[in-house]
DNA sequence: GCAAGTGTCTCGCTGAGCGAGAGAATAATC
DNA sequence: GATTATTCTCTCGCTCAGCGAGACACTTGC
C-alpha cells in the first residue's frame, strides 16, 4: 500500500533468509555429526585454505571468539573426525598449523557446492543490471550490519543502556 | 568474464551478510546474560505475539529444535530472567502459555528497533523500482535455499519429516 | 468410573566452552 | 651464552545447555 510497508517486507525478507541460511547450516551439521561451531570453523578454514592463508589455533579461535581451552577442544574434534591435521610450524615452533584433509573439501564441496549451484542458478533468472542493483541492497545491508555491530559495542559502557550483568 | 563472477559475488556478500547478522545477535545476546537459543525463542516469542499466536513450551520446543527437558530449561531461564510469564490455560489446563513481559519487548526493541530503524534508512537511497527488484531477488534466494534444505533433509534417510524426538 | 492420549516437567547424564594456569618455544637484553 | 619477557598451545576443573527416559497432570472417549 504505502512506500512505508516494501521497505519493511524487506527487512523481514532478510531476517527470513538468514534464518534459512542458519537452519540448513545447522541440519548439514547435525546430519554430520558436527556442532555448529564446527561448521563455522570449517567454513573459516577452507576460506582460509583457499585463500593461501595459514590458520593457527590462535586464528581460528580469535574468529570463532572461542578461549583457548575451547578451541583446543575443537580442533581435537575436528582432528578426530579426520576433517584437518595439525603440523607443528617449522618456522615457529610453538605454532601448530591447521592443515584441512581432502575428506573436509569434499564435505563442504558437495554439500555447499549444490546449494551454491542452485543459488547460481536462480540468479540466471535476474538480469545484469538487476544483479548489479541487488549486490548494491546487499552490500548497503551489511555495511549497516557491521556498523551497528560497531555502535552497540560502544554503547555497552557509555550511554544510558543498562547494560546488566557482566559482574 | 563479468557474468560469471558477478553472480559469485552474490553468492559471498549473502554469506556475509548472515554471518554479520549472526554476530551481531550473538553480541546482543551475550551482552545481555543470553545464549544464542534464548535470542531466537525471544525473537519467535515476539514474533508470535504480534501475530496474536498463543504459544506454548511445546510449540516453542517445536519451533527450536530442542528436546521438551531442553525447552524447559530455555523457559525457565526467560522466565527467571522476567522475560516471560508462564499462565495455565484456562481452556486446556495441561497447557502453558508463555506470555511476553514488557521487559522483553523493550529488549527487543530498543536493540532490534534500531538497527531496523538504520536498514530502513539505507533501504531509502534505493529507488521503488531498485527495492522491488531487492525484494524478488531476496525472495528468489530465500526459496532456493528452503528447497535445499527439504532436499538435504531427505537424502538422509529421512522419510516424513519426524518434527521431534526419533532419530 | 476407567483407559488412552496429550502437554509439561523431573532426573541423570554428556559434552561444549570458560577461567586459570602450566609447558614449550621464540625474542630481547644483558 | 644465560636470563627474562613474550607468545602460542594445551591441561585441569568447573558450569550449564540440551538429550533420553520417564513421571505427572489434565482432557477426551468409552
Amino acid at each position: 500500500m504505502s512506500e512505508v510497508e516494501e521497505p519493511m517486507r524487506l527487512v523481514h525478507l532478510l531476517r527470513g533468509l538468514t534464518v534459512e541460511l542458519d537452519l540448513f547450516g545447522a541440519e548439514f551439521a547435525a546430519g554430520n555429526g558436527l556442532h555448529p561451531t564446527d561448521l563455522r570453523a570449517l567454513i573459516h578454514l577452507l576460506d582460509a585454505a583457499r585463500a593461501g592463508e595459514v590458520v593457527t589455533p590462535g586464528r581460528l579461535g580469535e574468529a570463532l571468539r572461542l578461549n583457548s581451552a575451547g578451541t583446543t577442544g575443537l580442533v581435537d574434534r575436528l582432528e578426530r573426525l579426520g576433517l584437518i591435521r595439525r603440523e607443528r610450524d617449522p618456522q615457529d615452533r610453538r605454532r601448530v598449523r591447521l592443515l584441512v584433509e581432502d575428506r573436509a573439501m569434499e564435505l563442504g564441496q558437495g554439500f555447499f557446492g549444490g546449494l551454491i549451484g542452485d543459488l547460481l542458478a536462480a540468479m540466471r533468472r535476474f538480469g545484469p543490471g538487476e544483479l548489479e542493483t541487488a549486490g548494491r541492497f546487499l552490500e548497503a545491508m551489511t555495511t549497516v550490519v557491521a556498523a551497528a555491530r560497531q555502535g552497540t559495542r560502544e554503547q555497552r559502557g557509555g550511554g544510558a543502556t543498562p547494560a546488566r550483568g557482566s559482574s
